[in-house]
RNA sequence: GGAGAGGUGGCAGAGCGGUUGAAUGCACUGGUCUUGAAAACCAGCAAGGGUUAAUAGCCCUUCGUGGGUUCAAAUCCCACCCUCUCCGCCA
């Protein structure tokens, strides 16, 4: 959420900038909107204020046994005043709360300009692409040539973008999460999480994905229903809700393995095929909590410990700032990790790191006490892949393929495969 | 699933329907005292919102959540949520 003092104080600047996304903001109707709040909830504080102040001296007079009617009979109407006053001014503020669940959040000054994935820059690269000296085979068709990938099964059980996975292939994974869980917790210094797979929905408005988002995300039914977690950023995330930390306690890095459930409504068309895009993949995922004025240096921390991961796997990749208009909707500042896919020749997402500023924090009330004031302010969250482990399976399978089908392990995971250097049929 | 108990400020723990945002204790902060510390004593100490240039004043809201009764609700009524104990079941 955007902080509404600075929603209504600076309406044009933030119009302006939002429009950078592509999004159009209605500063005429937000404003008369919040000219009508702004009387509404005077007139309404006013009203309470007499009642509260008839109200004592209704105790006072009946204490000392005076006759209370004259003073009743004077406050005759307040009572239907004030419910009347109440009731509008919690129509006006629901909506005004609509339109702010529903902005995206301010994008950082050095997001660069662009409409679409096609604008991003480039900021860095490693390692170079491999040069196979045979034509490389997509994951899919290495997978099911090892007879370790099995996508029709995984459709007999539960439908499309499933998949069942044997052997050491299904060992590879839970190495590369052994891994990257060590990595972070041992070399970068991450507390490890546990956490629900199912949350409330309060916990999604926390991170954003309600109520705009419903449609990405898979739900139980029941009269309080869960929703199965897209990412392990929301329960993370959410250990912040409602919480001051006090001086000293951050920053506070987390990580956290979990599979992450997403209903891909609306991406019909993409990755249809293969592990890219399925309803089901597990991530590692860190989380920052840090001071405001922290943020920006976390982001690059953060984005470095999951490239990292990368390069002990020794894959190339590149990171890529998010141009405007594809920063998500409550990023601040994004960094795409890619990794080189030799299946697609292609470099595709394998990290998202991002600075959310106070949008998470206000939205979920995660502070911390300000240390010269004591007074408590919004703290910066901040989030990345590090990094999705299905992606990462898929990379080095098809990055560490022999001619004849077989994949050769990285050193930095032969530890955790029983010392095995390849996988084979 | 059955039976019972309970949800109040950072924690513990009071609270006849009426100057209670809330006693008291602990913790914390500042001060006095002390060579220093402890102890003792004094003072301060919730969060959110509105108004405002203001982190100054003033005002409003908040005692699990949502409704209701009332001039007035932490206190009464209803529903829901959560926690704990015992029994049953279970990985």
């Amino acid at each position: 959420m955007i902080d509404p003092k600075l929603l209504r104080q600076s309406t044009a600047d933030v119009a302006a900038n939002l429009a950078r996304r592509g999004y159009t903001f209605d500063a005429a109707a937000y404003l008369s909107l919040e000219e009508r709040r702004k009387a509404l909830q005077m007139d309404t504080e006013h009203l309470q204020g007499q009642r509260n102040k008839s109200a004592k001296s209704v105790g006072k007079a009946k204490a000392q046994g005076e006759d209370i009617q004259p003073l009743l009979l004077a406050i005759k109407d307040l009572g239907d005043q004030l419910a009347a006053s109440e009731s509008a001014l919690q129509e006006v503020q629901s909506q005004l709360k609509d339109i702010e669940l529903d902005l995206p959040n301010l994008l950082d000054a050095s997001v660069p300009d662009g409409r679409d994935e096609s604008d991003n820059a480039e900021v860095r690269q490693w390692g170079t692409p491999i040069e196979l000296p045979f034509d490389a085979r997509d994951h899919i068709e290495l997978g099911e040539n090892l007879g370790m990938i099995d996508f029709e099964a995984a459709s007999k059980i539960s439908g499309s973008r499933f998949t069942v996975m044997s052997g050491p292939l299904a060992r590879l994974q839970r190495a590369l999460i052994q891994l990257m869980l060590d990595t972070h917790t041992d070399k970068h210094g991450y507390e490890e999480k546990y956490v629900p797979y199912l949350v409330h929905a309060s916990a999604l408005v926390g991170t954003g994905n309600l109520p705009k988002f419903e449609k990405d995300l898979f739900r139980t039914s029941g009269e309080t229903p869960y929703y199965l977690i897209p990412t392990a950023e929301v329960p993370v995330t959410n250990l912040a809700q409602d919480a001051i930390f006090e001086v000293g306690e951050l920053p506070k890095h987390f990580v956290a393995h979990t599979p992450c459930f997403r209903s891909e409504a609306g991406s019909y068309g993409q990755d249809t095929k293969g592990m890219i895009r399925q309803h089901q993949f597990e991530k590692v995922e860190l989380v920052h909590f840090v001071a405001a004025d922290e943020s920006m240096a976390a982001l690059e921390t953060l984005t470095g410990h999951a490239e990292a991961i990368l390069q002990k796997l020794e894959l190339p990749y590149r990171v890529v700032a998010l141009c405007a208009g594809d920063v998500g909707f409550g990023a601040a500042k994004t960094y795409d990790i890619e990794v080189w896919l030799p299946g697609q020749q292609k470099y595709r997402e394998i990290s998202s790191c991002s600075n959310y500023n106070d949008f998470q924090a206000r939205r979920m009330k995660a502070r911390r006490r300000n240390p010269d004031s004591g007074k408590p302010e919004l703290i910066h969250t901040l989030n990345g892949s590090g990094v999705a482990a299905g992606r990462a399976l898929i990379a080095i399978m098809e990055n560490y393929q022999n001619e004849d089908g077989s994949i050769r392990i990285p050193i930095a995971l032969q530890p955790y495969m029983g010392g095995a250097e390849s996988i084979s049929a």
